[in-house]
RNA sequence: GGGCGAUUAGCUCAGUUGGUUUAGAGCACUUGGUUUACACCCAAGGGGUCGGGGGUUCGACUCCCUCAUCGCCCA
């Protein structure tokens, strides 16, 4: 049978995609078995595929793999939500290339077009997902927006309504100039600036004095209607009860006293402009202050600024300044740093802005929430973020979910002429509501209006694995069987955002956790460190890398270097291993497919000793990544499937067993190997998807609708790992004489004799392994030491290679007393511990026992060692 | 300004309730290799006073204090 020298991915790929998508592999419907379900975080419709959802998939992938061959039900389902923000823009930018303006358009119409939109776009994410190997239910995908998370998001809506946790407030909101909405505190990003420090005087009234203050933003003088100064403040005691004049526009605004003021920053007042920040806006609720909006809701100034009207607020800035130097008014500038809140959406500086909105309490619904993750019935992996988790909780703030636009789900608040409204699920029940409340039976729906605004994306996101099992509908059989789901894999940037609102919704609407573990991914770096952006161009296109590296070698390369929570340096080098990997196993099958079978010969007794530890080993390694996977150490596992088919299996394993060229193999030899070679391939699937199923094909004649994805995953045999560590005694047996080897030039096919003087704990189990990997055409256990021989040791044995002739004396005598010197240090080193009273009495009796071993095998090593350096130096 | 976390080999990280041969892995590096599975490979090797200082302990990479540096979250 002819197999190409390298793998090729591309080749086989598609073909497995499509074979399990045929035989509906990772469809699930329930049935009796124990369900394992994980929901994705969705991604949204304007995005496309980059380096963080390869990883967060990845690891999704990999664990609903491996429930899937655990025998559990496993249901993986896929989905998108509508990001309101993001898509909206998009439409109206596209609308505006087309010379559409958003605002000649009706509701419906608008609609109709971000409907196409998304239809257009909004599943390419999940597309490029296949090409990773995502085993999700694709029946089951599920959008923000359709029927049955639409009903949901309402539902809920109401529900909160009536248990009275949504109220309407006109607050201090993070107002978005460039979207036209208000945003919450969640989707502002502060930045460090630098920016100036104005020192401003204004003009005290019917006085030729003044007072100095210092702003950030000068143009904001528009909307002062204080100043404040602290009331300990000595400095302006004698400015209590006065009026102060605004520059420029010469409006009397009264003194006020208010401890908020820090006596230390800037010149000990501070110009209050209620409508323009949070502060100066509590400030002004203490004090009865008017609020003066000098903004429009595009970030340009209004009529009640006076000055400026119509033009951009950071345009202002520029001109007042040159403005208020020529009034007498500029003090002086001076460079400052401070942060200021920019939209996560659309990277414009947040203006503070007082607005009508809707509010969900959190208080109450967060406490459940709280409890649960303190007390591990929700699991962080890792436990780092429960302490970032508890901190928000603790503090948390009414969420702000209305939004100033059209694309998401309307609020079904239906307000009547008096301006008193109704909360209802449609129009039909919100008349039926309405007439009651009036007692006027004769309204309409032209009577009533519903709210222009939609809400906050994340309040459909939130119900997320409640509403993808239709948990808000009739029929419950879905919910009750996959709810609580297993596994959350996100990215901790969005702890709060989704994750502790998800499990807030879990405990209102289902009494118990949406999820029962967590797993923080890192986020995806470039190798200086820098977030991965569009406009750094720092990003790799994912589906490049799968097109050159292979989809498991970039699966691979992914969580190679992804500890949980921790950020993840990506480099080419990284999916490059995984490609070399997977040639690696894909080269070690070429190897054993390609040994010609002879039923008539014997097992060499070599094959026998090596299938015996191989055993054991592989059992321990299926114990290894047991206990990884529990743990959720998912790099750490693969590392050690990595480990023992590189090292253990291609570099010794096989080696042991491995016929001479052009030799046969027997048949027992052949069929322990292949079953070994079975084994390590389904360890490796949830990893590596398509090479396994490839190989896993290829090994064996297989039926038509059988694959390695719905397989058993090999368990523990409970076999005697002691057998493990006599095997590492061999190794570094071998390793010796290829030292020596090297040392004196002697190539591989020339056979050498070998001696040992055996120590304690010596074992010839692997004599034969022994022989064969070190090419020994003579092994001989003797009872004193080799004359004219190089010598090594192994732990406590001796062993020698006769050498007649080729002794370089000065050099063995170096390389001993180099040893020796090290023993020596070493059990000066023990013998200070044993020497100690206190730790021969104190330490548990297993400890003290271990450092007299210790000190036994040192000893043991020094005599030899002596002797030997003796004996050469005669 | 408030809080959280980190600092171990050139790089990225493990180190699992303080005791397994005076610290481990992967990558990178050095040396040697046309062995008939694989150069996307094989064999061997170098490299760290575990950020600084102090303390607790028979014993500290591991616990406590402190300083320094960095990162993240929140205001």
């Amino acid at each position: 049978m002819e197999i190409a020298s390298k793998y090729n991915p591309s080749a086989t790929e598609d073909k497995w995609y499509k074979y399990w998508m045929d035989n509906e592999f990772f469809k699930s419907v329930p049935d009796e078995r124990e369900p394992y379900t994980i929901v994705i975080p969705p991604p949204n419709v304007t995005g496309v595929l980059h380096m963080g959802h390869m990883l967060n998939n990845t690891i999704q992938d990999i664990l609903i793999r491996r429930a899937r061959m655990m025998g559990k039900n496993a249901c993986w389902v896929p989905g998108t939500d509508h990001a309101s923000i993001a898509t909206e823009a998009k439409v109206v930018n596209k609308l505006k290339e087309q010379g559409i303006d958003k605002k000649q358009l009706s509701r419906d119409a608008f609609l109709d077009h971000a409907w196409d939109w998304t239809k257009e776009h909004g599943g390419i994410i999940l597309q490029q997902l296949k090409k990773l190997g995502a085993s999700c239910d694709w029946d089951r995908e599920s959008f923000t927006m359709d029927k049955v998370r639409s009903d949901a998001v309402i539902k809920v809506f109401v529900d909160l309504f009536e248990k009275g946790y949504i109220y309407r407030g006109v607050r201090m909101v993070n107002w978005d100039c460039k979207a036209l909405t208000a945003v919450s505190d969640e989707e502002v990003i502060y930045k460090e600036v630098q920016s100036k420090l104005y020192y401003l005087n204004y003009q005290i009234e019917g006085s030729d004095e003044f007072v100095t203050i210092a702003t950030t933003r000068p143009e904001t003088i528009l909307g002062d209607t204080a100043v404040c100064i602290n009331p300990n403040d000595e400095r302006f005691t004698h400015l209590k009860g006065k009026r102060v004049l605004v520059p420029l526009i010469n409006r009397s605004i009264p003194i006020i006293e208010d401890e908020y003021v820090d006596m230390e920053f800037g010149t000990g007042c501070l110009k209050i402009t209620p409508a323009h920040d949070i502060n100066d806006y509590e400030i002004g609720m203490r004090h009865n202050l008017e609020s003066i909006n000098i903004f429009n809701d595009n970030g340009t100034l209004s009529e009640a600024a006076e000055l400026y009207i119509g033009e951009d607020r950071f345009d202002v800035r520029d001109k007042i300044i040159p403005a208020l130097k020529e009034a007498g008014s500029l003090a002086k500038i001076e460079d400052y740093t401070n942060k200021v809140g920019y939209s996560e959406r659309t990277d414009v500086v947040i203006e503070p802005k007082l607005s009508a909105q809707w509010f969900l309490k959190m208080e109450e619904l967060a406490k459940p929430a709280l409890e649960a993750v303190m007390s591990d019935e929700v699991e962080f992996h890792p436990k780092k973020f429960k302490n970032v988790y508890r901190h928000w909780m603790e503090n948390v703030k009414d969420w702000c979910i209305s939004r100033q636009l059209w694309w998401g789900h309307r609020i079904p608040v239906y307000y009547l002429s008096d301006g008193s409204y109704v909360v209802a699920e449609n129009d039909e029940k919100a008349l039926t509501l309405a007439k009651e409340k009036t007692g006027n039976t004769a309204l309409t729906m032209a009577d009533i209006k519903q709210d222009e605004d939609v809400l906050d994306t994340w309040a459909s996101s939130w119900l997320w694995p409640l509403s993808v099992f239709d948990g808000y509908g009739e029929d419950q059989t879905e919910i009750d069987y996959y709810y609580p789901t297993n596994d959350l894999v996100t990215g901790h940037d969005i702890i709060f955002f989704w994750v502790a609102r998800m499990i807030i919704a879990g405990y209102e609407y289902k009494g118990t956790f949406p999820f029962k573990n967590v797993y923080f991914t890192g986020m995806v770096r470039d190798k200086q460190r820098r977030k991965m952006s569009k406009s750094l161009g720092n990003s790799p296109d994912p589906l490049d890398l799968i097109a050159k590296y292979g989809a498991d070698g970039v699966r691979v390369g992914m969580l190679l270097c992804s500890p949980a929570g921790g950020d993840l340096l990506f480099d080419e080098n990284l999916p490059e291993q995984g490609r070399n990997f997977a040639n690696k196993i894909w080269n070690a099958f070429r190897l054993v497919k390609g040994w010609e079978i002879d039923e008539n010969i014997e097992q060499p007794e070599s094959a026998k000793q090596a299938i015996a530890w191989f055993d054991a080993k592989l059992d321990q390694t299926i114990a290894t990544m047991n206990d990884h996977f529990e743990k959720y150490r998912i790099s750490d596992a693969l590392m050690t499937v990595y480990t023992v088919f590189w090292q253990e299996f291609s570099s010794w394993y096989l080696e042991a067993v491995k016929p001479a060229y052009q030799k046969p193999l027997d048949a027992a030899t052949y069929k322990a190997t292949s079953e070994f070679f079975d084994k390590l391939l389904r360890l490796l699937h949830p990893f590596m998807p398509f090479l396994s199923e490839e190989l896993w094909q290829a090994l064996e004649e297989r039926q038509e609708g059988e694959s390695i994805m719905v397989s058993e995953m090999p368990t523990v045999k409970g076999l005697d790992a002691s057998i493990i560590d006599k095997f590492e005694m061999l190794k570094e047996g071998v390793g010796g004489v290829r030292t020596i080897r090297k040392e004196k030039n002697i190539p591989m096919k020339d056979a050498l004799s070998l001696s040992i003087f055996a120590g304690e704990g010596f074992t010839p189990d692997f004599n034969a392994v022994l022989c064969k990997l070190a090419n020994l055409n003579e092994l001989n256990m003797v009872n004193e030491k080799v004359e004219g021989a190089v010598s090594f040791m192994v732990r406590t044995s001796e062993y020698f290679v006769p050498m007649e002739g080729l002794i370089d004396v000065e050099a063995e005598l170096e390389k001993l007393t180099k040893e020796l010197a090290h023993q020596e240090g070493f059990l000066k080193g023990v013998m200070k511990k044993l020497g100690n009273e206190r730790f021969v009495s104190s330490a548990p009796e297993a400890v003290v026992a271990k450092e007299r071993q210790k000190q036994a095998d040192a000893e043991a090593k020094i005599k030899t060692l002596t002797e030997s350096i003796a004996r050469l130096k005669k």
